[in-house]
DNA sequence: AGCCAGGCCAAGC
DNA sequence: GCTTGGCATGGC
């Protein structure tokens, strides 16, 4: 389907390269950015942020710190992302089981096995922190998707990732971009209540709601 | 000053 | 099976 890539050139031209996910600390990669997939579970990248910088701070992406600091401490440094207690619990769970775990060997149902961990999650951190070649699908896809007419209403997120996966190029960065793109013009047009006027995909918008 | 954010889970129909 | 409520902070 030429249109999916047609919109994501369109995006990519509008707003430029997103730059996800720029590292802060830089020393665990694979950790800091799963840290921010999971902090950043119905809640703005502004918050996660503010985590994320307590944590580096307590010099705590690390397996070890993590996995022995008392759960009330680290409520209270990523409190600023909300739901800190799950998060806490999550990120518990999460250090416990791929710390000393051949990263080969995760997968998205070894991932999906960690409570707090849903599809969009592992998702995340398969192709932001693994590199592999997996569509990540949020709110926003759905909503963008079904109003420019390509995708049902409620579809189920199987069946959105499959409609991605099958007609696009199966290239790691190109998804990481296409999905960062989303976002943005989630945020910025395609909102609940949507600012068609202005927007970029207008032309290649079936709905013009 | 309400609504929403880069979801997930468990309970209730 | 599908829908709903709870989780929590901070920005707009």
């Amino acid at each position: 389907m030429k249109l999916l890539e047609d919109i994501y050139y369109t995006l990519l031209n509008e707003y430029g390269y997103q730059k996800w996910w720029p590292l802060k600390d830089g020393k665990e990669p694979f950790l800091e950015i799963s840290l921010g997939a999971i902090l950043t579970q119905n809640t703005s990248w502004k918050n996660v942020e503010k985590a994320l910088e307590n944590l580096i701070k307590e010099n705590l992406i690390s397996f070890e710190k993590l996995e022995n600091i008392p759960e009330e401490l680290l409520h209270q440094i990523i409190k600023p992302a909300g739901f800190y207690k799950r998060k806490s619990k999550t990120i518990k769970e999460f250090v416990k089981k791929t710390k000393n775990i051949d990263r080969k060997k995760i997968d998205r149902d070894f991932l999906l096995s960690i409570k707090g961990i849903g599809k969009e999650t592992a998702d995340s951190i398969l192709l932001y922190a693994l590199e592999k070649p997996v569509f990540v699908v949020d709110a926003y896809t759905k909503r963008i998707f079904s109003r420019v007419g390509i995708l049902e209403k409620n579809a189920d997120y199987d069946e959105v990732q499959i409609v991605f996966e099958k007609n696009l190029p199966k290239d790691v960065n190109l998804f990481k971009e296409y999905h960062a793109l989303i976002v943005e013009h989630g945020k910025r047009f395609c909102r609940k209540k949507p600012l068609c006027e202005n927007c970029p995909l207008k032309d290649l918008c079936q709905k013009n709601i």
